[in-house]
RNA sequence: GGGCCGUUAGCUCAGCCUGGUAGAGCAGCGGAUUUUUAAUCCGUUGGUCAGGGGUUCAAUUCCCCUACGGCCCA
């Protein structure tokens, strides 16, 4: 096996470093400044100005580009909050500093210590007066101009991604700090942050299929949680009264450019509140993000460009399907015609599916994706809801709620089920979904039940998306852009 | 699960339709160059064309299978 010429390349300059004497991994190197903090002070400063500064500071970061004269040199330097330009004299550094400096690579780990200036373009740069390597690349970066764009590699490699690709850390970075105002605006609002247990007995407080695995001290089989509800509303029986996960969850489903099996989502439970103060509450908390973000309540996704000034619409399930498909009201009220209707749209029903599940096939076919602008979709038919509590006056029904921006759900809330009674034969008519061939029905759970018959107080809980929020608010078209190590299928042999 | 598309140098891409064992730019290497910024100029190295099989005198190119990935649909 032939080895990479660009690779015997470095190694014989390894080599010739370590002949002169020269560690390539330091590790006293004393950091004073960033890039960032360097153009902070110093960018809005003329020549002049620049020139009475006597102080030097140390710089530390990956070496980006060389722009080599000969005895000088230009070269840029990347650390994480940006980059900046320094200037490499021979007369500066001296002959054997420089002949160090003229065997590094693109791609090393540099510190550089010098001053400030202005280039004849006006460009800030540091004159360095001391260059030190830190870390030597073995390894060549890709190409300076045009970067990582095999997706395949960006997601395997995403520390490739990161060095090369600056709009890519822009997007962790946001969604470090979406989720960072999140928890502010959690904690402003005395919700108590909790973690809940992500190996469950029984997957519950979803529909979904879950992932199985195997405890060898315990003896049994455990699901990695779909959701952690059921958790969380243990948690509201014991009296914490407000509590908010930023979960994990997983379920053992399709990939897609808007489904991950391992997701981010963040569930709150809030006593004597309902659904509807939570529609409230999911305003302010997105148009807060916006704000915070954008400064703006608008954002551009994809093309679309989105107002998030509230108030947000609020349809129910069957308004929106009348609305979108035109159709009559009757039609679903009738199990009978609202089949034949699905069957006519082309949409694949089961045979003897009860009227709610048709209903959300209609709307998941024919509404969603066009709900563009940012719109509760409330009253959800029961048969699709097993931990929601029945509207008043409505039992086919139930109060909860789903929101939807760009086409896409965000949020899923309801006033939560508390009567342990009603809880049971949810379960059971669950239990008889599975037996009819819906093998995603939720289970029996006893333990629960019994949870709720201490009493569980008047709740409304709420999960809301994280990785699709993050979508929205860095544009990012696909939701393995915002998750930064996407699951790949392992490659045979490279 | 189905359909379509892709996989060629370290990276970004041509070449394939119409078969004759590969090209460019960047990076690398050698040389020139002390204000460039995709630096410039001269020279130059580098490839199991994803893997396997078939057709053919001859396959990166045509056909089939497999792997991995992307997009769309379910």
């Amino acid at each position: 096996m032939k080895e990479n010429e660009l690779l015997t390349k470095r190694k014989e300059k390894i080599e010739s470093l370590k002949a002169d004497g020269i560690d390539l991994y330091p590790n006293d190197v004393i950091v004073t400044a960033t890039t960032r903090s360097v153009l902070a002070r110093f960018d809005n400063m003329d020549s002049d100005d620049l020139a009475r500064i006597d102080e030097e500071f140390t710089l530390a970061g990956r070496l980006m580009a060389v722009r080599n004269f000969g005895k000088a040199a230009f070269i840029n330097i990347q650390d994480s909050e940006g980059k900046i330009q320094a200037y490499v004299k021979k007369n500066t550094i001296g002959e054997k500093a420089f002949s160090v400096f003229e065997r590094l690579d693109v791609g090393d780990i540099i510190s550089l210590t010098g001053r400030v200036f202005k280039t004849k373009t006006g460009e800030l740069t540091v004159e360095a007066v001391k260059i030190r390597l830190l870390s030597k690349a073995v390894r060549p970066l890709p190409e300076k101009w045009h970067g990582l764009t095999d997706v395949e590699k960006r997601y395997r490699q995403r520390h490739l991604d990161l060095i090369v690709n600056p709009e890519v850390r822009e997007v962790f970075y946001n969604r470090s700090r979406i989720i960072q105002l999140i928890r502010n605006f959690m904690n402003e609002r005395d919700f108590l942050e909790v973690e809940t247990p992500m190996m469950h007995p029984m997957a519950g407080g979803a529909i979904a299929r879950p992932f199985k695995t195997y405890h060898n001290a315990l003896g049994m089989d455990f699901y990695l949680r779909i959701a952690p509800e059921l958790y969380l509303k243990r948690l509201i029986v014991g009296g914490l009264e407000r509590v908010y996960e930023i979960n994990r969850s997983f379920r053992n489903e399709g990939v897609s450019t808007f489904h991950n099996p391992e997701f981010t989502m963040m569930e709150f439970y809030q006593t004597y509140a309902t659904y509807e103060d939570l529609m409230d509450m999911t305003e302010e908390l997105i148009i807060d993000i916006s704000k915070e973000l954008f400064g703006t309540y608008t954002i551009n996704y994809q093309g679309m460009e989105i107002d998030l000034t509230p108030p947000w619409q609020r349809v129910t399930v069957e308004e929106s399907i009348i609305k979108h498909c035109g159709i009559a009201p009757d039609i679903l009220e009738d199990a009978g015609k609202a089949v034949e209707y699905a069957k006519s749209l082309g949409l694949p029903i089961k045979d003897g599916e009860p009227l709610g599940k048709v209903i959300m096939s209609i709307f998941d076919g024919m509404v969603e994706k066009n709900l563009i602008e940012p719109t509760f979709i409330t009253d959800y038919p029961i048969e699709v809801s097993p931990l929601s509590r029945k509207s008043a006056g409505n039992p086919g029904f139930v109060d909860r709620f789903e929101l939807y921006i760009c086409g896409r759900e965000i949020a899923n809330a309801f006033s939560e089920l508390n009567d342990p009674v009603d809880q049971r034969e949810r379960f059971m008519m669950q239990i008889e979904a599975r037996k009819a061939g819906d093998d995603e029905a939720h289970e029996m759970d006893e333990d629960y039940i019994q949870a709720l018959e201490y009493g569980m107080p008047p709740t409304a809980g709420e999960g809301i998306g994280i990785d699709r929020l993050v979508m929205l608010f860095t544009n990012s078209p696909s939701i393995r852009d915002v998750i930064l190590f996407p699951h790949m299928r392992s490659k045979v042999k490279d």
